[in-house]
DNA sequence: ATGGTGGTCCTACCA
């Protein structure tokens, strides 16, 4: 069972790079951040024709917005708001698997602005808020052991040295300040999820899901990021096979400055 | 070098 997390910076736009990867990948699940598409004007249709059996998506005009496709009936849907804001930065889905139900959770987290301050700049105030709330959503359940789980998105934040080009030139850049690493950490245990990147390839070599538009050559300069992640609960982690980052597609025509993480799963 | 580029949808705002 193959998922696969992707800030695709706008669906609309690179509908045909999304068709791309799902010939290429062929993922049992594709959760897409960044969508920047009203419901309505979502292309439903195009990833009906993909081979997707349910595809929710939602989100606001301009900004943000997520989806998960899923090529198993979906059977349960969730949204949750964090911070009272009206954005679409989560849903989840439940689906069945071999007889097995397994939980979808799809993140998009703010990206919290430049300035790393919570008292002088409100979007890294948010993003800090944000993680915390998204703590204690999983804090709260109490089945922590016995569900398959996984949880994926832009999480906005790159938490070892090792997932950014230079640990010394950025850590006073948001995404990978000590601050945000500390709530991103909480997160991660308020489930004991396992970062299934680092838990598959250890924590030795850079990888990194994120390369700027503003670099003049990105793979040259190869400045990048890891912000993309997936997350696995304790049981779900005894089924993980292998994982990769589709760094290649970077380098696509009218590129998203993300490239899609992957995660495969075996069940007997 | 406090720039650079690329989204949305027209004017700034977001990343």
């Amino acid at each position: 069972m193959r998922v696969v997390t992707w800030n695709i910076n706008s669906v609309r736009l690179r509908i045909n790079s999304v068709k791309k990867v799902v010939k290429k990948l062929n993922p049992d699940i594709l959760c897409l951040q960044e969508t920047k598409c009203l419901k309505e004007d979502f292309p439903f249709k195009d990833f009906e024709k993909m081979g997707f059996i349910d595809t929710e998506a939602f989100g606001i005009k301009g900004y943000n917005g997520v989806c998960i496709a899923s090529k198993h009936p979906i059977n349960s849907i969730k949204k949750h708001i964090f911070c009272n804001k009206d954005d679409a930065r989560h849903m989840s889905i439940k689906f069945l698997y071999k007889n097995r139900k397994i939980s979808i959770h799809n993140f998009y987290v703010p990206a919290g602005g430049d300035e790393p301050d919570p008292k002088i700049n409100v979007k890294f105030k948010h993003k800090l808020k944000f993680l915390e709330e998204a703590a204690k959503l999983f804090s709260n359940k109490k089945s922590v052991n016995n569900d398959l789980v996984v949880l994926v998105g832009d999480l906005n934040i790159a938490p070892h040295e090792m997932d950014v080009w230079s640990h010394q030139q950025l850590k006073n850049i948001v995404s990978h300040t000590e601050i945000e690493i500390k709530k991103l950490k909480k997160f991660l245990k308020s489930f004991q999820f396992e970062d299934a990147i680092r838990l598959t390839q250890g924590y030795e070599k850079k990888i990194y899901s994120w390369w700027s538009y503003r670099a003049k050559d990105w793979k040259k300069s190869n400045r990048g990021r890891r912000l993309d992640h997936i997350w696995v609960s304790q049981k779900m982690s005894k089924h993980l096979e292998k994982t990769f980052i589709e760094k290649n597609i970077r380098g696509w025509k009218r590129p998203s400055d993300h490239v899609p993480v992957v995660a495969d799963f075996k069940f007997n």
